[in-house]
DNA sequence: AATGAATGAGCATTCATTCAT
DNA sequence: AATGAATGAATGCTCATTCAT
């Protein structure tokens, strides 16, 4: 499997704009720490691809490396051990996952509809990187420092973001301690609604609709919105 | 390989007759089918405890017949392999959980006290059984079939008991899916709040109230429930 | 799995055309020595078609009590250890097979006609007796004294036969190195030709008649009586 | 541990070399290829001698590894499984004996030569590699196979070799099917001589001339040719 | 004598990591 | 820096044998 080497391009482009004899010496068109960083990334993107396919208890080197293109003695010269990539692997995917979330979020400005987006932009995400549930879930058994990590930077960030929204919005700010719960609770319900998708046999993007708005409708209303004080 | 099952039939029937003379005959008080028995609690307990410790990949039959004080090919006696046993683990735990908790709730008529009954009977759960939290969370991982039975068992029942609180209520029903959907979402915000009592350091004991108190009020009032409709 | 005692049959219809008074009495109708040895012939009898089935490798005694309808502990009061009943194996099936064999060839009084007798019954002793082949070649490997044993049988008794028919016949005495050499040879020619029926496939039944006009020739003539002295 | 390692090969090199310039590039004498084809044959070698000495069934890898040298996990850069190993060792063998006693036979012409080159050359090769015998009789049982393969190859080659004898000697052809079952034969009764040899206790080099000789008079004449017509 | 559950030694195989080239 | 072969520790599972009932 030919390794694209994108990196290449901009640089043989001024090649051709230069003189011939200086040309030759610039053979390593890639400086070294380009491709180095190349190398390192290609490990990142084929550990996520197996961990997704595999579970990280079957992302064994071989098969890391294979699916990079680099011999198995590579790996050791970018991560100190299988373990180390692990460590590495959710908070990447994860910081890549947030940034395309937010992006969507800044979209919008009433709280609902943000709300609605991050929903939606999750499960988007889930469908567009079929790997990154089971990377997510397995994390907390494979690799409990990276879902930690993982998990304080979403709660950080989320957290945050509903703080001014709330301030934004008027409304008697919640004590951190709380929002951290809060938190917690949406990212437990976005997640076991993802969990349904993993199942198989349901067509992803046609379940989106019902799930938002179901997701939606609780965190509009709670649980008892229709239902009579004295027997709710 | 025949599952010893515990007949406590031929004994039950002996006592029915009492017959004084019989008494003798009673020597074996712990009968085999009583010790076998015995030994496949222990066993599946042992692995509860492992699993809990050092999670399913670390639950090595050495480890798990250890702790059950039998010999290792003992184990196979009782499961007809090591993912066997995972496979009935969560399973019954799990049973064991929804009995427990549905105890106590059935203690209540109005729904929130339900529902605060059962989130407050989950976190005492996991703290007199410390091991569950894993067994659940990796079950997904290393006993995907197991999982899944174990949350369609949980939707089944939960679904049931929302459909029927609601309509005591007198709120209209709602569809299948959508229930289903709900079920999933309040077992990912409590699954998720459990999440943070695994970082250790804090007191689990404590913190109950707090999450008690804010799982309640998201259920009550959604999320917005103290924001202008015009910027929610 | 309630083993079915298949042994009382017998028993109850005799009870059943019986006079009600002298039956109970004759009940152990099967002494106790006749009871064990039955026990024994029936594991005996159970190895020999478990080894012809999976070999000796496979031949565990699990399987073997399971074919005689016995548990396994009984196993032990009849032979010391697995080895112990290998070791009996071979040589109770050989002396069989040599008095099966033998009663044949004495039917007749030509030398020829009486091997020929010989080879035949011996293929027609490994079609009513499927598992002997392998019961016979395998011991080699995992009976090697009974392997010996029955070699030394066969060569004892193969010899006596051969060397009465040469005295009869008028042909001078061979040296009983000479003869066992022979025999060993024709044993070997004979077994080696029942290797092809091993293989599935060719129906033995078919193939015996031209198998045994090949080896009688051989045996008449060797391998040149056809090609000129000079160049054979 | 310090596994030792046998590799003068650097020492030699130095040694071998002695020519200034071109020395240095040739400095690994023994190529990687090199290196690697010499673990395989280490390895099929050992298992040859393992086998003659303990059986298949006592083949284990590690005794294998231990002989060849090298450490358990290096078995299985070279073959898959214990099984792939056996699978190869009797054909591996097998065409280096044919062809070891192929060449004693080409130094011959006349029929009955060839064939006494054939028993004494086969003789002389279970002297040299005492393990043979083994591995040829209990591949039988422990890869079919192989002991398949192994007998295809011999009849094969030696139904060719006697077709051709009768032809160059004018004698009539004989049908495919019986000169198969002639060749099964011969193998069956060099064979089983050789299962004499096995007994220990018997100098095998003192024993040939004797086999060799009863061997080719069966050959020659038959079993009956001393013996008159009307009661052979 | 018969039972069948308990035992634990033994073994093939996997795979993260090292290291000579 | 890249390679890929070598390493050996770790583990699930089988099964002959023992022994309490």
């Amino acid at each position: 499997m030919p390794r694209p080497r994108k990196k290449t391009k901009s640089v043989d482009a001024r090649n051709a704009t230069q003189a011939p004899a200086a040309a030759r010496r610039r053979k390593p068109t890639v400086s070294r720490a380009e491709k180095s960083e190349a190398i390192r990334r290609a490990l990142l993107e084929a550990a996520g691809t197996v961990v997704g396919r595999h579970g990280y208890a079957g992302a064994s080197i071989a098969r890391i490396t294979m699916a990079a293109n680099v011999a198995q003695g590579t790996f050791y010269n970018y991560f100190d051990s299988r373990h180390a990539l692990f460590a590495q692997l959710l908070p990447e995917i994860g910081q890549f996952m947030i940034d395309e979330i937010g992006a969507k979020v800044r979209q919008h400005t009433r709280l609902a509809d943000r709300e609605e987006a991050r929903i939606r932009g999750y499960l988007q995400f889930l469908r567009t990187h079929p790997g990154f549930y089971r990377v997510l879930r397995e994390a907390e058994t494979f690799a409990p420092e990276a879902h930690r990590a993982h998990m304080a930077n979403m709660v950080a960030g989320y957290g945050r973001a509903l703080r001014a929204e709330r301030e934004r919005a008027g409304a008697p700010p919640l004590p951190d301690q709380q929002i951290e719960k809060i938190v917690y609770m949406l990212l437990g319900a976005r997640d076991y609604l993802a969990m349904q998708y993993q199942e198989g046999g349901n067509d992803p993007a046609t379940l989106d609709d019902e799930t938002v708005a179901t997701y939606m409708r609780a965190l509009r209303g709670g649980l008892f919105d229709d239902i009579p004080d004295d027997v709710a």
